[in-house]
DNA sequence: GCTAATCATCTGGTATTACCAGTTTTTACA
DNA sequence: TGTAAAAACTGGTAATACCAGATGATTAGC
């Protein structure tokens, strides 16, 4: 229960917030009194009561005096995107959707950086690109390989000096960095694809370095609608072996 | 300093936040000790370490047992767009490029909702519509009109069913309806202007109605392009007000 | 039997005191 | 002058007592 280095209040507040995520306390609900969380933790009244100030600065639970504590209705953030981590958890299309969002702002980007470049964004998008490109024909580590690829197309969308886009683009395109969902990132270990990505990046590059806005637009829709593609064709493929494998536990039971 | 209705620790926690928000205190730099700040302020120490935790939940601050309190270096958001309110607050042109963005986005989303109109939708975003359109024929309310504005282009990018882009939008426009800046509200106290806004309203209501997405799309898209035409027109008109001003000035020390 | 008032119990909020554990500064000694 | 130890500082924990607001149970009056 305790951790070693943390204090006490943080492992708390960090017990009670999982309980919160996972749906144990549903919003709304009220959370055990502080003398009742105390004596079941182990705890004096002062450590949890610190651990719910905590929780409360998080805006995840909401304290009144007389009646309690409860989970919030809304729950808020835990940090600036996670209302969009919220919603590409829970959402079973998610992928898709933040791809087509991601289309639509990424050719825009692609097209303005082409229009606005200054060499001060040159030299950074050239920078992103030989690191990216340098690691494509290297040995494989995904994990790097997708935040280069992002590094990259942050360059670009920061030569379109416009920060509203570079923010919101960097918020959407941090859920696939950071997902737990695998599927994008996996596009890495095929070469056929790692092959199609690398070349699509150099079209963007191009384009952009040689101040082509409609190209560098075109370039960067069809970078995404490929991923789409190749997502698409991972999918179908998961679906037939999906289906194959029932098919055996059917025929097994006969 | 002791509000009347909240606890003690609320209001030490709310008057630290006020300090590090105005940069009195400044990012990595150490506040009082707890006994220093309890002294002070005249309360115990156990209200300053909850204030302390309830900033340290909001990520404001960070605390070392040995080493004190500190401002955090980066300041996370204090609300979900707080990142796009730095943005906003600190950028000159920031309203033309927050247009930028939501012209695409915009355009797109109400070419979405037109393909993908369900009942529901269409439901919603007539209400919506139509609480906007009773309020444009009255008294003109210019913060009510806004927010009526900000609920039917909601509507739209509901009707997308894509959640990404649709809280992308929400995002965005939030800041324009939150905003101390209220340029863009003034458009609604300009009659030209007004009817303008409404007809296109009412153009890119017909044509999502219709489900004609490329149409839904365009007008959108002239929608927000005739905002910022207007933006500028007032701009320009306040910068020559405003040289006639300087010139006042300078005639009278002659 | 129903309603209103009172009381008991629960809830979070505040204060005091004592002590612990980690960090920094000061002092003492070689 | 440099190093080690002590003192002072920092946040962290616990116990105790009491206060203020909220809720539920009980009692009293009609």
């Amino acid at each position: 229960m305790i951790s070693a280095n943390d204090p006490f209040y943080q492992d708390v507040a960090r017990q009670l917030e999982a309980l919160i995520l996972d749906r144990t306390l549903l919003p709304g609900s009220k959370i055990p009194s502080e003398r009742q969380l105390a004596q079941r933790l182990s705890v004096s009244r002062p450590v949890v009561r610190e651990a719910l100030k905590e929780l409360r600065g998080r805006g995840i639970i909401e304290t009144q005096r007389g009646r309690g504590s409860f989970v919030s209705e809304m729950l808020p953030a835990a940090s600036d995107q996670s209302p969009l981590r919220h919603l590409f958890r829970d959402h079973s299309r998610a992928v898709y959707d933040l791809l087509e969002v991601r289309e639509l702002l990424e050719g825009q980007s692609a097209f303005y950086a082409a229009l606005r470049l200054t060499p001060a964004d040159r030299y950074r998008i050239s920078k992103a690109y030989e690191a990216m490109d340098h690691s494509t024909s290297g040995e494989i580590d995904v994990n790097i390989e997708a935040k280069l690829d992002h590094n990259f197309h942050q360059a670009i969308s920061e030569a379109t000096h416009n920060p509203f886009l570079a923010y919101t683009l960097r918020s959407l395109s941090q859920l696939l960095l950071d997902s737990v969902i695998t599927s994008v990132n996996n596009l890495y270990h095929r070469p056929e694809q790692r092959m199609m990505l690398s070349a699509q990046h150099h079209s963007i590059f191009v384009a952009i370095m040689d101040q082509k806005p409609d190209e560098a637009r075109a370039a960067a829709v069809l970078h995404i609608q490929e991923i789409r593609k190749s997502l698409q064709a991972i999918e179908m493929e998961n679906q037939r072996l999906e289906r194959a494998g029932k098919w055996e536990l059917i025929r097994e039971k006969q």
